[in-house]
DNA sequence: ATTTGGCACTCGACCGAGTTAAGTGCCAAT
DNA sequence: ATTGGCACTTAACTCGGTCGAGTGCCAAAT
């Protein structure tokens, strides 16, 4: 409001301080950026700039660092979308060309998000509860087992082994195949339970107890099982600069292999590209660092979540452009299909 | 041979210095390990010891530690059996209770690898070139797209997609399948491209594209796709000590994000434990690391290896004996089947 | 002939004092 | 309101000295 100034300054020593590592002082400050302004005026207004709680000193003798306030503002208020350069440009527009199926797609996506970003990227498989069944496929490996495979219409595949109580004959498999496909195609999955709560009314006593196995599994598949999986890479960026995490980043990388923690930090799947600054953290093991996320999938209905996660000192305007980029990029493949 | 008693101080050293983490002098020796001998008779060995290339110290005012030498030495010659704890066999008489599919299997057993040797675990899929095809699926999932699911004995499932040039009719895509399956299950996967040689011939020319492009994706599966597939846990633990790795970690992590490394790093899969310690590694990224791998499968054709990662200066006989009986573990669980 | 105690020597780790340089806050002048 | 000047603070660095762990070697003991 009043701090038309105040902001600009604040700018200069977010954009210091990312780049250099260093407190940054009044000084160098006024040295380097060219405000028509000399550092006694920076000091005063860097004061008040402390007492806002934009930033602070590590200690009396050192320059000024932005407090994980102060990002947020950077971020909400000054930060201007910063164009990806020509090459990365490039990287985003080719990376899914010839990608083979999900698995391929996603695995090809968090290695170039966390190449492109330099810092650890993350994404989350299509959640399963906003997919539909594509089909249900039942093959008879033994006439005692079946391989249940459902395919969703974002493109995963989980298959399921069920051992049956008795045999079972081709023409039942067929069965209990179109039966099935009957009814959960197109339907999402998190509805399925529903739609199979009277599906063995159907089918005589004899087939009984081999339908519910099967029929159990699919409901497995559709509730319990790994509903959202995510994978990381490139953590051996965190290394990268080891005073980033000055106290040892053994917690984080700790934190990084629990799916759970991955899950709650991607958080609700919706649109746009969020950010979360250090301590708006609430897991206290990644309370230095902070995490740039965007969903993707079809318009007005996001399936997932990809983003990064690096030091709250981040350059903030490239994560989040490369991250939305990415995310569009990859809904856009996905609606068409492989 | 002469050395034996020189044999029982280099285990003293690697003992302490495994235990304490720092260079081991012979007073200390002396002490902590009631050999019947004095401090000073221990220097005369421990010179002998340097001599032959086995120890070192870093300074010379400093005890000594193992060379990779040493450690060699050690895990060929000294090292003994060390019976793993009895919480540590419970927890692998049981991780796999209740595994639902080859994914659940493999993640089960690295992260459980990872918690037991408290390093980093890198367990391989079973290679595909091993297995067998157990079965090929056709799925229509569109008058012209097919989805084609192949799943091998070993309990591994690979899907993929085929655009087809011209509509195929339900009765062609079951001819397909069953000539398929006829042709090609029980057969190895490294031997799939030959036996599909000629298959083409069998189709009428209307179908012939069709067939084609299915059977060029079958033969792409078998062969380039993913051939080997390896995933690791618990990289935390690399930076659980700090001072393991002096020099930063990060080619160690980086090393690790590589598929091809970690392969070449789990080298061909044959019986037995080995160990690759420090310099004996060809990655210069992994040179203050070793080694620990077992294969794993059906007893005389290993389909695969699993092992762990960690500094030098690791607990070898603990090590080793946790990889071997997860190993078995998992071997007789697959053979099983689930 | 091997083992051992003694001893002089080396060298990193640690400590404290002094110096340096970066940065601040405040005040008086513009 | 802005600015130059100045006194003050404090981490980082340097230097010299001490300490202690550990060694190698030698002469004595077994």
């Amino acid at each position: 409001m009043i701090a038309d100034r105040r902001l600009e300054i604040l700018r200069a020593i977010v954009d210091d301080y990312v780049a250099t590592n260093e407190p940054v002082g009044s000084k160098v400050l006024a040295a380097r950026h060219s405000l028509g302004i000399s550092p006694a005026t920076i000091r005063n207004e860097m004061a008040l700039l402390e007492e806002e709680g934009l930033i602070s000193q590590p200690h009396t003798s050192a320059g000024r660092i932005p407090t994980d306030l102060g990002y947020r503002v950077f971020v909400d208020r000054i930060s201007t979308v910063k164009p990806l350069s020509a090459p990365e440009r490039r990287a985003i527009d080719h990376f899914l060309e010839g990608a083979v199926d999900l698995d391929d797609v996603v695995n090809r996506t968090v290695r170039l998000l966390a190449q492109v970003t330099k810092q650890v990227a993350i994404v989350q498989y299509p959640s399963l509860s906003k997919s539909a069944v594509r089909h249900i496929e039942i093959l008879p490996l033994t006439p005692m087992r079946l391989m249940i495979v459902l395919i969703t219409d974002t493109g995963r595949v989980e298959q399921r082994i069920v051992e049956l109580a008795n045999q079972m004959s081709e023409a039942n498999v067929a069965k209990l195949r179109s039966q099935l496909n009957l009814l959960c195609a197109g339907e999402k999955l998190n509805l399925i339970p529903n739609t199979l709560k009277s599906f063995t009314e159907k089918f005589e006593p004899t087939e009984l107890t081999n339908v519910t196995s099967a029929v159990n599994v699919i409901l497995e598949m559709t509730i319990e099982r790994s509903e959202e999986k995510v994978i990381v890479s490139g953590t051996a960026n965190l290394a990268r600069i080891p005073s980033d995490f000055p106290t040892s980043f053994h917690p984080i990388l700790e934190a990084l292999e629990e799916q759970v923690v991955l899950l709650h930090l991607l958080g609700e799947t919706a649109d746009g590209t969020k950010v979360k600054i250090g301590h708006e953290q609430d897991n206290t093991n990644l309370q230095s660092t902070s995490i740039v996320t965007s969903g993707y999938g079809p318009e007005g209905e996001r399936v997932a979540n990809l983003g990064i996660i690096g030091p709250t000192r981040m350059d903030y305007s490239g994560s989040m452009s490369a991250v939305s980029a990415v995310a569009r990029y990859v809904s856009r493949f996905l609606e068409e299909g492989f």
